[in-house]
DNA sequence: CTGGGGAGGGGGCCC
DNA sequence: GGGGCCCCCTCCCCA
């Protein structure tokens, strides 16, 4: 005989002795505040802690201290609150901050449930574009960052009485069952000015404070977008929630805070636990949360987030697309979808000559040109314009430039022959498992004459622009 | 310390 | 919607 609601007692249990600084063992230190806690709860939470805990399971018997610096402590009391309630406080200001926090502290369950709250703040819902025609006389502004999203770890269910003490504009989600087989969406209107300039301050200051305590810059969260690009792989194509199918619209634009129950497993919510707010809502089959394509970053943007404002001179809807996390307007789904990349950080693009990761393919493709091509036919050293005749590429490592004939005798670099073969390859990305198209050297080798000046690694190399274009054939960056 | 240039990055927009 | 181009801004390096 099974009592469900031992493990949410349990845990409520728990977390009152923590309150109450009943055997608590462990202190966490975070930026000055002390956060007390039981090492074994937080040992079965947290691969950090999993860790750390292991290794000083040998002093048992003495309290454990742990200091991070690398998270504020509003953000590790989130998750603190989450490891003893199940309940993850998620709002738009706070979403990226807890997800490196979680990321540092190996909490994946805590990491996909913000990506999922990205991700769904990130949906738009046709519905609520019609109802924002429909809204059309209103002052549209909207941003649905402001939205609270609690995060339930499965046995007990968030309710979300529709008159909490939220604003009436904050939109309501509800995400349970195994896979998110719920999704429940309550749009919310928008914020005010005030609220807007308060996320632009938090975008700054999440700028900053990214690069002042560490936070995951882009190259630090590879593993989160490795994480992201499985994801997507693992998504099934075709299968995902169309705007219609899975975004419900409160009439009334006035539920309480958003919700999301995370399902553990397919009992991830007890049978005979009310599914508040499903009730009036349509049922949804299971993974309805995902994707509409496997290689959607961005499934669909809620309108909370973003969509739209005024009417055109025409009489037609101008659509507009609102950023979740700034107050950055675009016409076109595909424009934000570029834009979010700035804010997640997502570098989906590698060079495959130095393994520099760029958001967008245009900024490979120039960086490409600008670095490892050689494509300006200009002097690098006095600018001026060279031709094959007049000038030569000199390759240093992965980079080209091109010097004419008159500052290549000045450097004394232009009568050291080189075997081109001798020639390290240029070491490409490991992490794309695509068939590299850089070949550089072995078709080129018969077009180009090598000259090297004796350091280890420039090379230089004939001007002929008509060879370029053969180069540029086998040389390219990992455009597919 | 300062100015110039290169490179990266973001936005608008066209195809 | 993706690719690509142009423009602009910022950062960094170097003279």
């Amino acid at each position: 005989m099974e009592i469900s609601s031992h493990q949410f007692h349990l845990l409520q249990q728990l977390n009152e002795q923590r309150r109450q600084d009943l055997f608590c063992d462990c202190s966490i230190l975070v930026e000055g505040k002390v956060f007390k806690a039981h090492r074994n709860v937080l040992f079965a939470s947290s691969g950090y802690f999993k860790m750390l805990l292991s290794q000083c399971s040998k002093e048992a018997s003495q309290p454990t201290t742990a200091t991070f610096q690398a998270f504020s402590p509003e953000t590790f009391s989130v998750i603190l609150d989450f490891v003893y309630s199940g309940k993850l406080s998620l709002t738009g200001q706070n979403v990226i901050e807890v997800m490196s926090a979680a990321s540092y502290l190996q909490m994946t369950d805590v990491i996909s449930v913000c990506k999922t709250f990205i991700k769904s703040s990130l949906d738009i819902s046709e519905k609520e574009k019609d109802r924002y025609f429909s809204l059309s006389d209103k002052e549209v502004n909207s941003n649905g960052v402001e939205r609270l999203c609690l995060y339930g770890a499965g046995w007990k269910v968030e309710s979300s009485p529709p008159h909490s003490h939220l604003s009436p504009d904050q939109g309501t989600c509800i995400v349970s069952g195994n896979s998110w087989s719920n999704f429940s969406y309550y749009p919310s209107t928008q914020r005010n000015a005030q609220q807007l300039s308060k996320q632009d301050q938090w975008q700054d200051s999440m700028k900053k404070a990214s690069r002042h305590i560490g936070l995951p810059q882009p190259s630090d969260i590879s593993h989160y977008k490795s994480s992201k690009l499985e994801d997507r792989a693992s998504e099934p194509a075709g299968h995902a929630p169309t705007s219609e199918e899975d975004v419900q619209i409160d009439s009334e634009g006035d539920s309480g805070h958003s919700v999301y129950q995370y399902g553990q497993g397919s009992d991830a919510l007890p049978r005979g636990l009310p599914m508040p707010q499903q009730g009036h809502e349509s049922p949804h089959s299971a993974g309805k949360l995902k994707s509409p394509k496997g290689d959607e970053q961005y499934p669909s943007m809620h309108s909370v987030l973003g969509v739209m404002g005024s009417w055109a001179d025409d009489d037609l809807p101008r659509m507009r697309f609102k950023c979740p996390f700034c107050t950055h307007v675009v016409k076109r789904k595909a424009d934000l979808k570029r834009h979010l990349r700035c804010h997640t950080g997502e570098r989906p693009y590698p060079c495959e000559a130095c393994g520099k990761r760029f958001s967008r393919l245009d900024h490979l493709s120039s960086h490409f040109r600008t670095i490892h091509q050689a494509c300006k036919p200009i002097c690098r050293k006095c600018k001026r314009h060279v031709t094959e005749m007049t000038g030569q590429v000199v390759q240093e490592g992965t980079r080209r430039y091109r010097l004419c004939n008159e500052c290549l005798s000045e450097a004394g670099i232009d009568s050291i022959r080189i075997d081109l073969d001798t020639e390290p390859p240029p070491e490409f990305p490991l992490e794309e498992d695509k068939e590299s198209s850089w070949n550089y050297g072995e078709d080129n080798k018969s077009d180009i004459e090598i000259v090297e000046d004796g350091s280890t690694d420039l090379v230089i190399q004939q001007v002929d622009d008509s060879d370029d274009e053969a180069e540029e054939k086998d040389i390219k960056p990992n455009v597919s």
